[in-house]
DNA sequence: TGCTAATATGCAACCGGTTGCATATTTATT
DNA sequence: AATAAATATGCAACCGGTTGCATATTAGCA
């Protein structure tokens, strides 16, 4: 149950709505945790109702836009989450399974997933690059911004890492397959 | 929903019962795809109404063991879903939720779990390298052998990535809190 | 012979993520 | 002024993964 800490770490950060916590997800979150606004408004109610974050009806705007900020009592419970342990996630994509599906049922033509997936791990490694500019580099190396400097890396290293795997295994299926 | 095409794959490399599934899930496939036994019979069940498989009761044992084989319907089922496209997934672990929330409400003294995750990749690896040298090395290079082989390594790349991450977030950290 | 562990299968409940839909307001366009 | 698009919130259904429990057989061991 990670998301609605997640949720109350961003709101730390900044207290904000429900509509602008799926914007932050999208975004500069998203590169380790994604979270639909239905996902994530659920979420917020529950939240409320625990006593974790309390909202504020925003009076400027007619539209039920609410800002959410976090009580101690979800400070604690973030606390007490994130100090106890867990094992890693495991790298579970299904794009090995069809992988080994191809060696087994002879070659589907996979060549062109592989480039597709190849072009996305480009744009995000773009993507992050303009995150480091703007967020990382040239800024005061406080505890906070390394470490978040940190997760953004793991970030980089996975895509860079997963772009030169694709390259690889393309270069397997070319040597076997007619590369038509 | 990948996980019944995972349960082909491998009952076409070798017809077997719900139990064997979950022990090769369990080590070998484990690296890239986890389910639980629960979930192999309650698929397994799905798959064999849907007519992908079907089962012949094993006579020497009285346990109600049935062993599985994929029907020619499974297997274009196989092909017609391996064949698809499809985005590839996001590096998604709560330890990075974990890591933003100890960037923003003080130090949570994470170093520990970042000594047992640099454990837990390092006991992954020397799996996977008894594996490799089992399996893959000194094998006749088909082009099967080849793609599992591939597969292996994305998973030996990505420990070896988030051993040498943990290192350098271990450094971070230490930098900063009080080493105690 | 009796006890324990390993083998082997399966149901039921729950929980979080996904998808589809509904709705109202505000801003931009024609 | 009318229309379309972007903003903003939320419900309901479904689906797959997890957890807990139930059960029966077989093998090893004391």
């Amino acid at each position: 149950m990670s998301l609605p800490h997640a949720l109350m770490v961003s709101l730390i950060e900044r207290p904000c709505s429900g509509y602008d916590l799926a914007r932050r997800f999208e975004t500069t979150i998203g590169y380790f945790w994604r979270a639909s606004h239905q996902q994530i408004y659920r979420e917020l109610g529950r939240m409320e109702t625990a006593g974790w974050i309390c909202s504020t009806a925003d009076d400027q705007s007619n539209t039920g836009r609410r800002t959410y900020q976090v009580q101690s009592a979800g400070l604690a419970e973030l606390k007490r989450w994130a100090s106890q342990g867990e094992d890693p996630v495991i790298l579970r994509d299904p794009f090995f399974v069809r992988l080994r599906a191809d060696a087994m049922v002879g070659p589907l033509g996979l060549q062109d997933e592989l480039r597709h997936r190849m072009a996305h791990h480009q744009l995000k490694l773009d993507t992050y690059a303009v995150i480091e500019q703007h967020d990382f580099l040239n800024r005061p190396q406080t505890r906070a911004i390394q470490i978040q400097h940190q997760i953004l890396k793991a970030g980089i290293l996975y895509e860079r890492n997963m772009l030169a795997w694709s390259q690889q295994m393309l270069d397997v299926l070319d040597q076997f397959d007619d590369p038509t």
